[in-house]
Order: structure tokens, then sequence, then C-alpha cells
DNA sequence: TACTCCTGATAGTCAGGGAAAGTCAAAGTC
DNA sequence: GACTTTGACTTTCCCTGACTATCAGGAGTA
């Protein structure tokens, strides 16, 4: 039995019991019940409740500091967005970002105005400091996280 | 239980309940009124009622002294959000873009999708893979970009 | 009246300590 | 080889208290 299955349980029963989709945790309040080190907290949440897998994940550090993960609700008429999000491999260059999202639209899948704004983030304009070589890496994962947002 | 949430929530209550957004305290008054030393008060407006986050903080020691707090109105003429993109510096911290996209919304100037969207690629969530060092520039960048692209 | 000075009533500053979560690389497991 | 686990170190945020700066009004003086 691995923690990090112990952990995905404890968060995924944590979810149901609220009853919205949403689970709040303190990390070294977790670790210390399941008898884990907190990185390992930080571990499962990079690891199985990514974007892709259609969670958003948010925290605060310092006194009174917290975790909450969000599960996206799928609205009947969107899952197509999801498949989307999981069909985006590790990169993405500008070319197919802005192909999408054009499809997206043209599909009424997204609003004008949201492909306008994602489109601005996916540009290179906006990744001047960072290197070429791991933009188009930077791009998926901006593409992912935002697309996962959209129906939250 | 944070202290500063509650003074948080106070200011903008009063911020409401004035109904030009304005708030008029009394540091000390509110300190014990809050149970906290006085110096909290400070420390909530200077960390969470910043320019960048659309307040202005004016104040007056001695007798009869007072701190005002001013939601910033965003002039409606074009482009809209241009005032907020400039007011964007170098660097942005992601409680401050938080603040801002909120404050946006709360405004009227943003749709809660589109604010939700452009938060998604805001969150370090999506920073990974760059240096932690570099992330609040490219933070900065993509606000612009993006806030600049809504109404294009 | 006019001026200075004192005093009490404010708010501001800053350094430090504590409480969280994040990072990363090395080691372990299957 | 990919996934897991660990722990030392870092960063962020919160809270406090001692000390400082500023203001208004009154007392004293001429």
């Amino acid at each position: 039995m691995r923690i990090s299955d112990a952990i995905t349980a404890y968060i995924l029963h944590r979810m149901e019991e609220t009853g919205d989709g949403t689970a709040e945790l303190q990390r070294n309040v977790l670790a210390e019940q399941l008898g884990c080190v907190p990185s390992q907290i930080t571990y499962v949440l990079t690891s199985r409740f990514t974007p892709a897998q259609g969670y958003i994940v948010e925290s605060r550090r310092g006194g009174g500091g917290y975790i909450r993960i969000q599960r996206v609700k799928w609205e009947p008429d969107l899952p197509p967005l999801m498949h989307v999000v999981n069909s985006i491999g590790e990169e993405l260059v500008p070319a197919a970002a802005q192909a999408i999202l054009e499809n997206l639209v043209s599909q009424k899948l997204l609003r004008p105005e949201t492909a306008r704004v994602i489109g601005a983030a996916l540009t290179d304009q906006a990744y001047r400091q960072i290197p070429a070589d791991q933009r188009d890496k930077l791009r998926a994962a901006l593409m992912k996280q935002m697309l996962t947002a959209v129906n939250v």
C-alpha cells in the first residue's frame, strides 16, 4: 500500500464529503495524520491533481496557510474541452495553439473574448525572458491550465 | 483563523456600507475591537490595500487622526483596462494578481469567466518549470498581455 | 492678539520570531 | 526506467512590541 494512494484516497474522500467537489487541507496536519513527510503531499498534488486530470490546486503559505483542491465540473456540452486538454502534449507550438483556439471558437465551445485572452498568453511576445527551448513546454502548461479554468 | 482576514473583511464591509467605496477608521479603535495590536492594521493595509491592488490609503496622525481607504474608480474612458495594465510593474506576485482580478470583476470590467482564465495562467501551478526567481516577471508580462487582449 | 512651547493622542516603522507551504536532489522501490 | 519517498533548506505570510514621527489644542508669555 503506497502512501501516495492513501493521500489520493483521502483527498477524494474529502471532496465527496464536502459535496461541492472541493477539499481544503493543511499540509503538515495531513502529513502528520498519514504518517509521511509534508513534501509527500506536494508530490501527490503535482502528480495526480493536475489540470490535465481535471483539478485546480491553490494554496497559501504562512500562518493559517492551506491547500485547496477543486475538481472541475464539466458541463454536459463541454467535455470536448477536456479532450482538447488531454490531447495537448508536453509541448505546444504557437501555430497549433492558435489553430486549437480558432477551432474551439468556431465550435462555440469558447467565447471569442476568452479565446483572445488565452491566445495572448500563448504568444512568444510574452515569453521574452524565457529561453526559446522552453517556451513550447510553458505554452502547453498554460494552455491546459487556462482551458481547465474555463468551466470551473 | 487569521486576524488579517477579519480586518480585511471589516474594511471591505465598511466600504460597502458607505456606498461610495470609502472606509474611514481609527487604527487604535479597530485594533481594540478586533483584539490585535495596532500595527497589525498597518500590516493589512500595506499588504492588501496597495495601489497596485486598486486602493488608495491616506491617513493622519495625532489627535483626531484617522485612516481612510478608498477603492480606485477606473475611469470609464477607453481603453478601460489600460490603467490597470500601466499600474503593473515589472513583477507581480500571485496575491496581488488575484486581488487585481477580484477588483476588476467587482467593478464589472471583467467577466468572472475571463478572470478565472487569467487567474489560472497566473498561478505558480503553471510555472513549475520556470525558475522561482523569474516567475513574478513572467506573471507581470502575462497579465499585461492578457488584459490588453480583453478589449481589442 | 500673536507667538512659542508643552502634552496627549494618534499613526508609522522596523526587526524579529513563528507558522505554514514550496523546492530540489538524493535515495529507495517495483 | 519510472515512480515514490525522504529531509534539509527556502520562501512566504502573519503577528507582536518597542520605538519613532506627527498632529491638534491648550498653557504660558508678552
